[in-house]
DNA sequence: CATCTAACCTATTCAAGGC
DNA sequence: GCCTTGAATAGGTTAGATG
């Protein structure tokens, strides 16, 4: 809602989404969760996004960004570091694992075809491709920008194995597409 | 322009589900 | 049991807002 029809700028892709301002009420909630669980599980996103009226894949993305700045910041020690009492978990607190992630998506063959199709077009969709593409196989955008993120990676790591060979494989993913 | 930080990236690891 | 691959992580980069 609220869309600022295309200023004139065309429609074409490729941009990043807008940035999220978050106000001091918002922040204040996701300090306070952060200094209790840096590392909440899916469910705890989920209740925060809700809380806060934001989508959750910004929460992640916030955590993310947080976790990084407090390591960074947290770097006034170049001691000598052992003879401490090194990873064992503070006694009092009982291992309850990690929280539950997310649910594996399962995609279908055609919803595979779609992204793989996509793929060779644009390995790097802007939040327009990528918003377009989630509404047409029916995930949500978050979910089609882990897929491309895990797409590239893996086809990273095949050309380090194979270096020659992959130039092949991407003829032959090179699917015949009619103009949309 | 400097600083801050959301958005995004690669590389690696965890783990669900299929064979 | 192993393999493929979605989800999460660390760690680094890009870019929008603001003084």
């Amino acid at each position: 809602m609220a869309e600022d029809t295309s200023s004139h700028k065309m429609v074409t892709t490729n941009h990043r989404r807008s940035r999220t301002k978050f106000t001091e009420d918002q922040l204040k909630i996701l300090i306070n969760t952060f200094n209790q669980k840096p590392y909440p599980g899916y469910a705890t996103k989920q209740k925060l996004a809700l809380e806060i009226n934001t989508e959750e894949s910004r929460i992640q993305i916030w955590f993310q960004n947080r976790r990084a700045r407090q390591r960074f910041q947290k770097r006034p020690e170049p001691e000598t570091l052992d003879s401490s009492q090194i990873h064992g978990d503070q006694p009092g607190v009982e291992f309850q694992s990690r929280e539950a992630r997310r649910c594996r998506t399962a995609y279908s063959t055609s919803q595979l075809h779609t992204l793989i199709k996509a793929f060779a077009k644009n390995p790097y969709p802007g939040i327009d491709s990528r918003e377009e593409l989630a509404k047409e196989i029916g995930v949500p955008e978050s979910r089609v920008q882990i897929w491309f993120q895990n797409r590239r990676s893996r086809l990273f790591l095949q050309r380090k194995r194979e270096p020659v060979a992959s130039l092949e494989q991407e003829e032959q993913n090179k699917i015949p597409e009619g103009p949309q």
